[in-house]
DNA sequence: TAATAAATCGCCCGAATGGGGTATTATAGA
DNA sequence: TCTATAATACCCCATTCGGGCGATTTATTA
């Protein structure tokens, strides 16, 4: 897809506030010849000043970025920077595996997610990975995203409709997601399952929450998508 | 989650129609101690016939399991063999890329997904991380299981190839809709079409009219429904 | 028993939405 | 030429939504 020539050395950024580890795995990566280190920095807003003055050929193609930062957040630095530099791969390099980041940086473009104790020569192979076109995820981050992508295991619930339930919304829940679906307010909805419209309100809330949405057209796409109803 | 004691060795099986191939990996993963090769067959249906007759301490931990067999798929062998033996991991070990069979492999309860030009040291690690609960994905893999979970990166242009017109909404609009199917505001669809807020809205007013509805998540619904996009 | 999850109900507030208008321009058809 | 339809932009206003808060009750399960 992108310009990649091959031969050339992959150009790397590294985005990380901890001293100690930033050095060390600059360290490390220097001693890598198929690696060129343009820069690192310890905040986000460095790290796209660094971008804006940096030459054409200076730029990195894959950035290291770390999601824990002073100031913006990791995430937020990847969503600022994937607007302007749209082939930079940014790689997820943290500590963190809870899924709110982790689906996070996917949705802000990230394409990569490795956890920091990742062997130094896996981080090497993912940068030429992710250069390649492909996703290095550490497997255990892995799991989550097939987590959200699988529907659970069936329980064929007995009673009539749907079985397979992505995203595990509670029965209540997708009672009331289908109410959406059909286009309802909450008042309706309230009406139509005899519950107080704060009630609705709530489930739709923690619906949000777990399929990682704002807003009703958002969640009906979602839910149509994934065959919920 | 399961008991998978530490220091036991990981017992795997290999289901793998092509005989070559299948030897040699039964061969390179006999150099190493750590695992235990339970069985080798040639087909979904020898697979499920052996585990019926492994004695307890036989039935593998893991199994590498290829996707085109003759008989009935990896796939579906996949699905028949979690029904019963929940807590053996299966990877998929294939040639394919292609999204319909990564996906089918999720939904039928696999947990990891490697193509056959894997190194040998990394399947093993696989099925080592596979046990600690990991999911092992080759990274061209992980970036389509990505591609399912992210919002579509949208094509600003959303030109061409529109031709079957399901309401007779104008150009304008349908543009418009697919911007709304997306869960954005009208606001950001102004930043988006570069229109004001106020044109925006009555083009939304418009779709509305056109299409009987009098919510964006209505008209989502029968977006998708009808194919609009 | 304690911790967790589901389901229920509630308040506040600012932003977004939907419905009712009006109006200008341009373009295509009758 | 007259008309109809896009496409554009704007106003007002009541309703709805979404996000933060908190709270109680009942199961389930560790």
């Amino acid at each position: 897809m992108e310009g990649k020539e091959l031969g050339e050395k992959i150009r790397v950024a590294i985005v990380e506030d901890h001293d100690i580890f930033r050095k060390r795995l600059k360290e490390l990566l220097g001693f890598y010849n198929e690696l060129e280190l343009v820069f690192t920095a310890d905040s986000g807003e460095m790290c796209l000043k660094y971008l804006n003055e940096s030459e054409q050929d200076k730029i990195p193609n894959v950035i290291l970025m770390d999601i824990e930062l002073p100031g913006i957040s990791g995430i937020e630095a990847t969503f600022q920077l994937k607007e302007k530099y749209a082939d930079i791969d940014i790689i997820m390099f943290t500590v963190f595996e809870d899924d709110e980041r982790l689906f996070e940086s996917i949705q802000v473009g990230a394409t990569g997610y490795l956890l920091k104790d990742t062997a130094i020569d896996e981080v090497v192979s993912s940068l030429k990975e992710v250069r390649e076109g492909g996703s290095p995820i550490t497997p255990s981050i892995a799991r989550k995203l097939i987590g959200m992508v699988s529907k659970p295991v069936d329980e064929s619930t007995s009673n009539s409709d749907n079985d397979l339930v992505p995203f595990d919304l509670s029965p209540a829940e997708i009672r009331i997601l289908e109410q959406v679906i059909d286009g309802k307010t909450n008042k309706e909805i309230a009406e139509e399952v005899f519950l107080s419209p704060w009630t609705v309100k709530t489930h739709i809330k923690n619906i949000y929450k777990k399929m990682h949405v704002n807003s009703r057209a958002a969640a009906v796409r979602l839910a149509l998508k994934r065959d919920i109803v």
